[in-house]
RNA sequence: GCGAAAGUGGCGGAACUGGUAUACGCGCUGGACUUAGGAUCCAGUGGCUUCGGCCGUAGGGGUUCGAGUCCCCUCUUUCGCACCA
């Protein structure tokens, strides 16, 4: 019998894949049959989220990764019947849209929504299967509404509030920022610009109040990156150690430092006070040192952040005049001024143990301040005046009164708990994570709905005048203050509770607020109510997979969101400590030769430009193929032919095999109903099928798809001898390729004569009768080396195997005039002989 | 500086608990069918080779019958942290 393969002759009588009416006539349909709307309570939930965009009006590779991922994930899961809950919505306030209107004299508003249809018209090019009845858009005051009633929940729980602090000011944008939004630089998230630092009074959200909860729980999200884990942990910063309280000798007032290594106490020569500290206005500076001081707290609050970073070998500081007592040893130390010691962390103030600590140990240098060695390295000895550099290890305590001789975590407890006992100190958990600044001096933003009463002070607008509508304004150009307190008609009202007249605030908020929620929001939409129901949330929730670009998000976004779930479950609307099971970041999208595109390095690639010429599923075909998932991709032109060779194969295979087999199923084959070629290739589909679902739960879609072409190449060697064998394996791989190529898959299913949508069809399962080669390729070795292959039926006797081999013409050469020390035989895979 | 991850053909990338390194694809070489081929199909494709083999997973050591995989050192890259007391 002729080998068929799967060579279609004459070839040139069936055109190649016409996907641009395939994909319309699909996207059509899927819209028609709502294929893709989400049940509110389902009995089998996946939830996958990607990141909601915000909408610039084009989609890039990035987006178009990020999408096709979660699109594969949410087809998949709906084949294996869970009902899938793939929403999609707008991130849609934000700077860009005032730049936009100041530029082309638009409303936000208007270039917005422009934005939204084009950017929603273009996923649906892309076939992406969002159930967009769910659609969200943060810029409409039906979502608002809801970001406001958060502001107040919050506030209402005492954890809005708002004080006058040292704050994040980017000149650029002409806003402040909270430090999630200043890099590690001191430059502003979003220009890049310098950060300066400016005391505003400002309103913050309390996320400290949670950074235990935020800090412990990183610990049951084995499904997030560890490298994203350990960014949390840094940036949450949780550090135990203890609590001593100094007083300042002159006034005997209180001056509590947080040390993680008391066991120094009896070290301490000096004490360092933050510029920025309150504590320092309360120093009974002598006279003769005022204008001395102030003039080095001014230098030092003027500098920036990387200034001050910078060189971390020069420390500076002012001596005050002042001195501070020690409680351990009565002793009187100089007080001083130094801007290495940061305001905002634990007390503001340090004790100066210049032998212990490398920072002290600059300092006390620089100023001749003396140092006294207070621990020894286990069997060592320390000389003061020796030493080059601090000795920060643990040790054995020396010097330090009744505590000599404890030494590591033993000393450390033997003093905080001293420390506790008389009431000067204990143990304490100091965090790095500062309160979220939410405040923003912008128009384009959600109002914060909150009123200014001179009587009554900050009082909530009333949940049922929700939302507070964003006002038009003549003028978007931020100038450091907000546009809307231009408005009088929107800041001139009453207040809530005493009736007199008061100022509605006139700042919007950060739109990571409006990020912190929306995830909720999708369980229950159109809810007019309340943000969601809770019973609708409690359906869905937690979010299943989570995609996106989890590595610019690791410390805004991520962490803000986790801390909304715990307030939310603090006042009863979820019941979910966590947001998300799994998160998934999809790596970068380079170009060919590794370079990020930019509209700069003029090598952006657009994804609808590809889609135009290739077609949608073979452009999804190519991202997914070219590299794993979460890892960077270099995206190259060539990368497309294979795998688009590969979406001609599957509908030439089609055409061919479908004219007359109709939807017959079969579901299954056995041995004796097929001749042995036959048997192998149905093994070999099996085996194909259990790959390809193993792959796809590791989200490796790259071997997904090489499996398959592998499955190809060997169905084109099998000749049709079977009737309607082809036609059988055919659509099962369009089953396992619906995920990744989903127009494609619901055209060959139809043209095999399937009434319903592939995806409503059962994900394929493996025959596990047939997924067991029956005879087995065995490595022959001779001390390691590989010498020959032997091929034997599964199951063969292991000593008959390495009988078999031994009998062997190479192997025979190679064990020629030599002794067989060992046989080292490992059942199904190879025989090794040890020889001399 | 500290910490983590990674380094495999000309290229993108495979390889389960140590067990036939380079699957799959691109590219390349040759061929078939063709008026033509940027279509399709077939064969080949790590390096060296005296055609016996030898060498090959960043480099160097080690453990093992056997190492891409485990251990130690070095180099490179990427990422995170970097006055947090």
């Amino acid at each position: 019998m002729d080998k068929q393969k799967d060579k279609v002759a004459p070839s040139r009588s069936i055109g190649s894949y016409p996907f641009a009416e395939i994909e319309s006539k699909w996207q059509k349909r899927w819209d028609e049959q709502k294929l893709f709307r989400a049940p509110d309570f389902p009995t089998n939930p996946y939830y996958v989220l990607v990141m909601f965009a915000y909408p610039s009006g084009d989609i890039h590779m990035g987006h178009f990764r990020n999408y096709i991922v979660g699109d594969a994930i949410a087809r998949w899961k709906m084949m294996q019947g869970h009902q899938v809950l793939h929403p999609f919505g707008w991130d849609a306030f934000g700077l860009p849209a005032e730049q936009a209107a100041i530029k082309r004299k638009l409303h936000p508003r208007d270039w917005t929504l422009n934005n939204i249809e084009m950017s929603r018209d273009t996923l649906k090019k892309v076939g992406i299967s969002f159930d967009w009845d769910r659609e969200v858009a943060s810029c409409l005051p039906d979502y608002y509404k809801w970001t406001q009633w958060m502001f107040i929940k919050l506030f209402e729980n005492g954890l809005a509030y708002r004080k006058e602090a040292s704050v994040n000011w980017c000149s650029t944008c002409n806003t402040v920022l909270a430090n999630e939004q200043v890099d590690s630089e001191g430059r502003c998230w979003r220009c890049e610009g310098t950060v300066t630092k400016k005391k505003l009074e400002q309103w913050f959200f309390k996320i400290t109040a949670y950074a235990e909860r935020l800090y412990r729980d990183i610990d049951t999200l084995p499904g997030w990156l560890e490298s994203v884990r350990m960014m949390q942990r840094n940036w949450i910063g949780r550090s135990e150690g203890c609590r001593i309280d100094f007083t300042i000798a002159e006034t005997g007032e209180r001056l509590p430092i947080f040390t993680t290594r008391p066991d120094t106490v009896f070290g301490v020569t000096f004490m360092a006070i933050a510029p920025e500290s309150d504590t320092v206005s309360r120093l009974p500076i002598p006279e003769s040192k005022k204008a001395e001081i102030a003039a080095y707290i001014q230098r030092s609050i003027s500098k920036s952040e990387l200034e001050r970073t910078m060189g971390s070998d020069e420390k500076d500081g002012v001596f005050t005049g002042c001195y501070a007592t020690n409680p351990f040893s009565g002793e009187k130390v100089q007080l001083w001024i130094a801007d290495y010691v940061l305001a905002s962390y634990g007390s503001g103030t340090v004790m100066g143990v210049p032998a212990h600590d490398q920072r002290d140990f600059l300092f006390a240098k620089k100023y001749g301040i003396p140092l006294r060695v207070v621990i020894h390295p286990q069997g060592g000895q320390l000389q003061g005046s020796e030493l080059q550099q601090a000795y920060a290890d643990f040790g054995v305590m020396v010097n330090s009164a009744g505590f000599d001789g404890k030494a590591g975590e033993d000393a450390i407890t033997a003093v905080t708990d001293y420390a506790a006992a008389h009431g000067i100190g204990g143990r304490e958990i100091n965090y790095r994570l500062r309160d979220w600044l939410v405040s923003r001096q912008r128009y384009w933003g959600c109002p914060i709905p909150i009123i200014h009463c001179p009587h009554c002070g900050p009082v909530a607008e009333r949940i049922d005048n929700l939302p507070v509508m964003l006002p038009d304004v003549k003028d978007y150009i931020p100038k450091g203050r907000s546009p809307l307190a231009d408005v009088p008609e929107y800041t001139n009202v009453r207040c809530p509770k005493c009736g007199g007249s008061a100022e509605r605030d006139p700042d919007t908020m950060d739109t990571f607020v409006c990020s912190s929620w929306y995830l909720f929001r999708y369980t229950d939409s159109k809810n007019s109510e309340q943000p969601f129901a809770p019973e609708k949330a409690k359906a869905w929730l937690p979010v299943d997979i989570y995609i996106g670009g989890t590595h610019e998000h690791a410390t805004g976004h991520l962490l803000y969101y986790r801390f909304f779930t715990k307030f939310l479950k603090d006042i009863g609307y979820l019941t979910i400590d966590e947001p998300a099971v799994r998160l998934l970041n999809h790596g970068m999208v380079l170009d060919a030769i590794g370079t990020p595109m930019s509209k700069s390095a003029g090598n952006v690639v657009s994804p609808l430009d590809v889609m135009a010429s290739k077609g949608v599923d073979t452009t999804r075909l190519a991202m997914h193929f070219a590299a794993p998932c979460g890892k960077e991709v270099l995206w190259s032109e060539d990368g497309i032919v294979g795998v688009d060779r590969l979406v001609q194969r599957m509908y030439r295979l089609a055409l061919v095999h479908s004219r007359d087999h109709g939807t017959r199923e079969q579901t299954s084959y056995k041995r004796s109903d097929v001749n042995e070629e036959t048997w192998k290739t149905y093994v070999r589909l099996n085996q194909t099928v259990k790959k390809v679902t193993e792959d796809l739960d590791k989200l490796q879609f790259n071997t997904c798809i090489a499996a398959i072409m592998e499955f190809l190449n060997d169905l084109g060697e099998l000749d049709g001898s079977v009737p309607r064998f082809h036609a059988f394996a055919i659509q099962k791989l369009t089953q396992l390729l619906a995920p990744l190529t989903p127009h494609l898959s619901e055209e060959i299913w139809e043209m095999f004569g399937h009434a319903e949508s592939v995806f409503k069809s059962h994900w394929p399962d493996h025959d596990s009768e047939a997924i067991e080669d029956d005879s087995i390729t065995i490595a022959i070795q001779i001390n390691g080396k590989l010498r020959a292959t032997i091929t034997v039926p599964r199951g063969s006797q292991p000593q008959l195997v390495a009988a078999t081999a031994r009998a062997i013409e190479p192997v025979q050469k190679h064990l020629q005039g030599r002794e067989i020390l060992k046989e080292i035989i490992v059942p199904g895979k190879l025989v090794n002989f040890v020889v001399r």
